[in-house]
DNA sequence: CCAAATTCTTAATCTACATTAAGTTTTTTA
DNA sequence: TAAAAAACTTAATGTAGATTAAGAATTTGG
């Protein structure tokens, strides 16, 4: 896959394919953030004198526009910054008190068109769980079912 | 202590004491998503069509300014949603890559007022973790340090 | 100011998920 | 298209934090 290239400046609108962001944790270990597929908005959203805390990257060959850093101060945008505060909501939520299966089934739901776009790794990362409990995780849930 | 009131409706500027927003799970455990002293801004931030997942209550004495829900066409308030942004980023990220000693040690440098005004309990469900864990892990705090 | 309720602590036991390790499958690239 | 790399799975073992339970400290309310 070709990619479209490392991005790490601010914030980013997907026009198609997919992008990602992530953290890496003190031992190095990536943890994804948010999935970005088409009509996203991505960015690290810290506040502009503190370092960036996300890495932004592209896992298909996608376009993207790149916003102005004050699209915080137009209007037109203000969607899609709902939207992201709405997913910021959620995660935080889920992380808090649903197990990993509920998260993952949660994912599936929120998700259905990325989980065939991704490998189970960065699914497992965006979860917060190691992609080892994802296939334990994922075989349970066959039995289940 | 003399509550301000229930609160649910939308926005809430707080002038001064303190709120917190929290979810109740599937076994109707509460878990804190944040807390908003003077000058944060707190609300259910999901899109006007879903129904709300947070609770809003003060657990101080409190005055607050109910923002009108459209808060979101206007611009003098951009920089309280990009904190809230922040904030909620760092928490997501927080709860993903850090035990909860990380997590504790966190919340007490981004709290530091915060920390002697709320009951152990209620740091424990911000954190999300039980008071039993919130208990032991700062005893081996005091050791460590 | 005393009784009742709530919060906090401690400890024993349990469990979800991490870690480690090894083998298998899929993807990449030369 | 073969070999190397990366991803995926499975299983054994380890551990952070949950659960349960009981007692101590603090707060609340009559």
């Amino acid at each position: 896959m070709q990619e479209f290239g490392e991005l790490n400046t601010k914030v980013y609108h997907v026009i198609s394919g997919l992008l990602r962001s992530y953290t890496l944790d003190k031992k190095g270990k990536e943890h994804i953030f948010m999935f970005a597929p088409e009509g996203w908005v991505v960015g690290d959203n810290i506040t502009p004198d503190l370092p960036c805390e996300l890495y932004i990257d592209a896992i298909e060959d996608s376009v993207v526009y790149v916003l102005p850093k004050d699209i915080n101060r137009e209007n037109k945008n203000a969607a899609a910054f709902i939207k992201r505060l709405a997913v910021l909501q959620k995660r935080v939520i889920m992380l808090m008190s649903a197990s990993a299966m509920e998260r993952y089934e949660h994912f599936e739901k929120t998700y259905p068109d990325i989980i065939s776009r991704v490998t189970q790794k960065m699914i497992a990362s965006y979860l917060g769980i190691t992609p080892e409990a994802l296939s334990t995780l994922k075989k349970a849930r066959l039995k289940k079912k």
